[in-house]
DNA sequence: ACTCAGGCTAC
RNA sequence: GUUGUAGCCUGAGU
């Protein structure tokens, strides 16, 4: 164990498969405007000081590129776009703290994890419901991502990391600030950007401890990210367990509890990743088949310019990802 | 078997 | 204009 973390994580192979998903994503730049394609040649002649800087300690990141995107339920949705050596550097770090922390995360935690899948979610809550549990308490968190405390997750991070030049540069990525759409550079006081490679883990190691709160109180569950549902056969445990998560979540993670959106209810009244739970089949919700018609509709609208051959292409290509999605629901009668 | 495009969904 | 993680699907090439 003389090499350390960082030497793991700069390595060239590791480094090189770390470039490789980033060029795949296929991302735009970031706040330094470089794209893509100019970024080998920039990393050629620059690598050797910035390998230094991380090695020493004195790397910083540039602020992430604040961009507004719509929501699918309304409102705006803030992304913090990192330039593209920062995502470099970020997936080059995941790809060393997600083998050192996937394997204790919990059986119940399915979203932002290799080799789980909504669809892995989906089928655990209805193997729930199967077995008789006919109460939910279907918990969201506000803004997510963007009120994170840095403080306690670099505490859940620094108990599996001790190399502190690797702590230090993940607190750098967390305050790397924010460059708004008019140029002005903000500080980052709070969150983990909507866009960084590294973020998603860093979501899953703070809610670890939620799985692992909740699998101490020995309940049915199952969490996507920051959507958690959890399954009671009385709706009076349902009533009690939503107030005492509800405290643990703020209180002791200082996360904000989305009170529209979280909710006790019967499971057939209950929506989960775009599925609902029906006589113990999964269906496709109805907000999920709107959008799905509306979409329909929109694809099958004349417009000019296109061949008709392209129109159909796209036409099934949609259709047949969207099957593939909640081609999972056992639709029987509506 | 592997590489590379593109796409759908969830968050 | 739009970033990220993950699952899956289709196609092309060697
Ligand atoms: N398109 C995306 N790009 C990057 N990260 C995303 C994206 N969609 C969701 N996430 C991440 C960041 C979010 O904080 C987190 C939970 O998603 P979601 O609940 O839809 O939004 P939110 O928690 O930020 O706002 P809200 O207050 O509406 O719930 O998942
Ligand atoms: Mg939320």
């Amino acid at each position: 164990m003389n090499d350390s973390m960082m030497d793991l994580i700069l390595s060239s192979e590791n480094m090189h498969r770390a470039w490789k998903q980033v060029k795949s994503n296929g991302g735009s730049p970031g706040a330094d405007g470089m794209t893509i394609e100019e970024f080998p040649d920039f990393l050629k002649s620059r690598w050797n000081r910035i390998k230094r800087a991380l090695l020493l300690g004195y790397y910083v990141p540039s602020p992430v590129l604040r961009v507004e995107i719509p929501k699918k339920s309304g409102g705006k949705r803030l992304l913090g776009i990192p330039s593209i050596l920062d995502r470099v550097i970020q997936q080059a770090i995941a790809q060393v703290l997600n083998p050192l922390f996937d394997p204790d995360f919990s059986d119940s935690s399915f979203g932002f994890r290799p080799e789980r899948s909504a669809h892995g979610a989906v089928r655990q809550v209805n193997s729930y419901v199967k077995s008789g549990y006919k109460y939910v308490v279907d918990l969201d968190l506000e803004k997510f991502f963007d009120t994170v405390n840095h403080d306690i997750l670099m505490h859940r991070v620094s108990g599996k990391v001790r190399d502190k030049s690797v702590l230090k540069l993940i607190g750098r990525y967390l305050r790397a600030g924010i460059q708004l759409e008019n140029g002005e550079i903000a500080p980052t006081e709070m969150g983990t950007p909507q866009g960084g490679p590294l973020s998603p883990l860093l979501s899953n190691i703070l809610l670890d401890r939620l799985d692992k709160y909740l699998e101490g109180r020995n309940v049915q569950f199952a969490r996507y990210a920051d959507d958690v549902i959890i399954l009671t056969k009385r709706k009076c445990d349902a009533d009690k367990l939503m107030r005492e998560i509800t405290v643990f979540l703020e209180k002791r993670l200082k996360l904000v509890v989305n009170q529209t959106k979280t909710k006790v209810a019967k499971i057939m009244e209950c929506s989960f990743l775009g599925f609902t739970f029906k006589g113990k089949k999964i269906r496709w919700t109805d907000s999920s088949f709107e959008d799905f018609r509306y979409k329909l509709k929109h694809l099958t609208r004349r417009s000019w310019g296109v061949s008709m051959e392209y129109r159909i292409g796209k036409l099934n290509e949609y259709i047949r990802g969207w099957i593939n999605y909640y081609g999972i629901s056992q639709f029987y009668r509506p």
